[in-house]
DNA sequence: TATGGCCTTCGAGCGCACTCCAGGCAAGCC
DNA sequence: GGCTTGCCTGGAGTGCGCTCGAAGGCCATA
C-alpha cells in the first residue's frame, strides 16, 4: 500500500465491489447444524468441493444425519474460513491436508503446526511484496499511459 | 508487515533462503543478442516455456539467427520481465496475450493498455488486502500455538 | 402414489500453465 | 567421418484443483 506514489485510493468503484463479490460467508445465525446447500451459501464453495475436500482429507469427517446426510457444525465452518484463508497465500491442497492431519492427530503436533505456519507466513509476506513490487510496475506503465494519453506520445512502452 | 504482533523478523533461515531462489536475473552485460539458453538464465524460465509463450502469442516472433535459432534482444527480457510481473499477479496467461496483442497492434490502443492494467491494479491491490488478512490470522495462529508451547495448553485451535 | 428436490457415491473430465518427447538439423572439435 | 552440444519442431502428456455426470436413495408435499 505504502509504495504507490500515483493515485490516492479513492472509494471502490462498482466494477471493483464486483471483482471482489461481497463476502459469500453472512455466517450462521444461532445454529451448530447445517446442511451442505447452507454451507455453499456461506462459503461460495461448491457442494462438490466440499465433498471432495472430505475425501482428500483436507476436512474431518462430517457428522451425518439419520438419513446420512452431511450436517457441518460451526468448528467445520471455522476450519473452511482458515482453509479459504491458506487457499488465498496459494498454499497448495496437499500441504493444507497435512496442516489437517497434524490437526486430528493432537496436541503434540502443536510444534509443527506452528512451523508450517511460520514457513507460510514467510511465503505470505514474501508474495506480499512481490506484488508491491508490480504495483509500482504497474503505477509507472499506467502513468505513461495516461501521459501519453494527454497529447504527447513520445518514448514507446511494452 | 504492520499486522505482526507476534514474531519479531528474524534472518531468514536456511529453509527460507530455499523457497525464495535469489533472482535469477542477473541480468545482460552489454550485447542486444541471446540465445534462448541465456534467457533461461536470466529469467527462469525453461526453453520449453519460452518457445510456448512465443507460439501462443504472448511475445511477438523473435529474431533468428541465420541458422534459424531464436536471437532474443533486450526488449524481449523487457517483456519478459513485465510478464513475470504480471503472471505474479496471477492474471491469467489468455490475459497477457491479450494485452500483447494490444502492444502489437499500436499507438491507438493506449487507452485499452491503459484500462487493463488499471484493472489489474485493483485485482493487485485487492490481494495484498487479502494476504493481510491471511496474515493476520496465522499471526494469531502463531501465537496461540506458541504460547501452548510454553506450557499451559489451553483452548483449542484448528 | 408419484413428483420434485436435494442428497449420496464413484469415477471420469476439464482448463490452465506448463512440460516433455521424438526426431532432426547445424556447428564445432578430434 | 564420427561424436557431442545446442537448438529446432509439432504434438502429446502432466499435475493441480476442481467440476461434472451417472445412477440411485430419502422424504416432503400434492
Amino acid at each position: 500500500m505504502q509504495t504507490t506514489p500515483a493515485a490516492t485510493e479513492q472509494a471502490p468503484t462498482s466494477a471493483d465491489s464486483c471483482s471482489a463479490p461481497p463476502p459469500p460467508h453472512p455466517r450462521p445465525d444461532g445454529r451448530d447444524s447445517y446442511t451442505i446447500s447452507e454451507v455453499v451459501a456461506f462459503t461460495g464453495l461448491s457442494a462438490h468441493t466440499l465433498r471432495w475436500y472430505e475425501r482428500i482429507g483436507l476436512m474431518s469427517h462430517i457428522d451425518r444425519s439419520h438419513t446420512g446426510q452431511r450436517r457441518y457444525n460451526n468448528r467445520d465452518l471455522d476450519w473452511l474460513g482458515l482453509v479459504g484463508k491458506l487457499r488465498l497465500t496459494g498454499m497448495p491442497v496437499a500441504d493444507m491436508v497435512r496442516y489437517a492431519e497434524l490437526v486430528r492427530e493432537g496436541e503434540n503436533t502443536y510444534d509443527e503446526r506452528r512451523d508450517l505456519l511460520v514457513a507460510t507466513r514467510h511465503d505470505v509476506l514474501a508474495r506480499i511484496a512481490e506484488l508491491h513490487d508490480t504495483l509500482a510496475v504497474l503505477d509507472r506503465k499506467i502513468a505513461f499511459y495516461t501521459e501519453a494519453g494527454h497529447g504527447h506520445a513520445a518514448e514507446r512502452a511494452g
